[in-house]
DNA sequence: TCATTTTTGTACCGATCCGCATAAAATATC
DNA sequence: GATATTTTATGCGGATCGGTACAAAAATGA
């Protein structure tokens, strides 16, 4: 099914490569601000073959989101490998992110979703409703890896899952945010640290 | 010094106002989204007087991220009564941050800072400095009441007031996004009495 | 009353915005 | 080779962008 031949002319770049180039328009300039100028730039793709491959500026810019969330749970399920203990996992959870967060030409970036998705939730309907599904997936996750930290004693069965996890992805959130605030890399990783003692516990490792 | 009268003629709107009704714009909106226009109509102002009375957009952003600055560090402080146990402090913090956050025409519009500064943050130096010096100055004022809970007694010696301040503020951060990402009161309170417990320890009330 | 100073309103500026019309180029099918 | 189909390239087009020139309006000072 990969390749019955298509009449016409085959296109000539990977649709992979080119929103993924977009993404990193996106990402440093956020929505509103990326013009089709810079992503044409950046893509190597005129305008006309953008908006044929992918539709009109918001419809590429979710397809961007979409491709940043699938990464960042590859991210998240490998972080959070049940073989490991919980306290190691938290830990790689908040790495992986602050090694998302802190790549950036001039200044750090943040999360692509908390920081340029959240400015225009308020006004685009769709981009809300993806922000929110993806924090929701992404709370789900470290959930469902807290249960089990509860049913093998990694966690007292008083421990409350779900409330546990939104709290260790609100510190996620709060890397993110200052990451792309211009904090440092020490003072993020402290506080990853202190996150970590938090929600495991003082005691071990 | 107030009435020492100006030559010609006086100006027949309050600034205050005026930045006030311009940060709903850009809350609403994002700094780059928001237009001239869209400004105008929401101050009764035309694009000259806007000009003249506060210099282009950027420093009309700027104007109305310090007033929602000096507005919040005034509610944090409200919050933070050392008259008050710290359990209920930081509660309150939270309760207040809601209250702004959920106001919101269509949408939860979140922190004016945190979802529309973020995103200019890589490209606006200043908007970056403004941003990260908000988030800095919010934690100082948490870390002063954590220090001074440590001294009464209320944390224990080994407490870290700096460590703990900065994960208070972090679930406030995570209310921030996860309003404007839709999430609803309900949730949204449960997260913070969560992020009490967490900080403040379940002993307590 | 008249000159001076500041604000206000209209109207416009060049630049940039997003999207598309059109035609040439490159493939598959007949 | 001829036709159909899809992608590429050029360039335009109406709309909107942020910012300002200019003059009328409204105050003070002489």
């Amino acid at each position: 099914m990969k390749d019955e031949k298509k009449r016409g002319r085959p296109r000539g770049f990977d649709a992979k490569a080119a929103i993924g180039k977009a993404r990193e328009v996106f990402w440093d300039r956020g929505f509103t601000a990326a013009s089709l100028d810079n992503l044409s730039a950046a893509t190597n793709l005129n305008r006309p073959s953008l908006y044929g491959a992918f539709g009109d500026k918001e419809e590429l810019y979710l397809d961007t989101l979409e491709g940043y969330r699938e990464d960042s749970m590859d991210v998240l399920a490998d972080a959070l490998d049940p073989s490991l203990p919980l306290r190691e996992n938290i830990a790689r959870v908040y790495a992986g992110a602050l090694a998302i967060y802190l790549h950036g030409e001039t200044a750090a970036r943040g999360c692509f979703l908390i920081g340029t998705a959240a400015a225009e939730a308020v006004q685009h309907v769709r981009i809300r409703e993806v922000l929110g599904r993806s924090l929701n997936d992404f709370d789900d996750e470290i959930e469902n890896r807290m249960q089990l930290a509860v049913e093998r004693g990694e966690l007292p069965q008083s421990a409350d899952p779900q409330a546990l996890a939104k709290l260790a992805s609100a510190v996620m959130h709060s890397l993110a945010v200052r990451a792309r605030a211009g904090d440092s890399r020490e003072t993020l990783e402290a506080i990853a640290r202190s996150g970590v003692d938090m929600i495991c516990g003082r005691e071990q490792g």
